[in-house]
DNA sequence: TTAATATTTAGACATTTATCTAAATAACTA
DNA sequence: TAGTTATTTAGATAAATGTCTAAATATTAA
């Protein structure tokens, strides 16, 4: 769970799962809806893949990103057993 | 949304909401339970304070620390819409 | 093969964060 | 009132984080 928070706990990241939440895009495309330098847009990718909260796919001389949302169903159940106050 | 992911995103204070989860517990108590210094308890309390996580309430010397689970529900939405893929 | 394009890696730097000790504040108790 | 206990505030420090530029890698195209 550590690496799910830490990839959520920053707005950029946030956004950018927004992002692949409509559709898969590659890394220039979504560096593109950023005021922020590629580098450090692969770097917030990085993370995301890390918490396994994307997934990503060469295609020729692009990176397709996609979303995966499998990861959250632990998160959601965490939440969920905090609101049973069980 | 930026406070609570900020605090969610360390064990610590994740305990402690664990720990709140059972029942009411004054920062002392909280303290005892953790190999950290009571003035870093104090201050992972405020952030989840801040978050709104959290609510305290001054009994006598004491300071008393409740869980408030209502804020969850936005982030209940957010991991929900994304799962839907919408 | 050479040049252009896409992406990541490396290294630097400023800011934020988690922690500590010491001191301040507040509230009981003798 | 003085002393004790509970908690927070202040200030310091080491580590983590987000950002940048420059360079490296990989793929496509001429």
């Amino acid at each position: 769970m550590n690496s799910l928070f830490k990839a959520l706990n920053d707005e950029t990241r946030r956004q950018i799962i927004e992002l692949l939440k409509e559709k898969d895009m590659n890394a220039g495309e979504i560096a593109e809806r950023f005021n922020i330098s590629k580098p450090s847009i692969s770097h917030h990718l990085d993370i995301l893949r890390q918490a396994d909260l994307v997934t990503s796919e060469k295609k020729g001389q692009f990176v397709e990103y996609s979303l995966n949302t499998t990861i959250l169903e632990d998160l959601l159940n965490w939440i969920l057993t905090l609101k049973d106050k069980s």
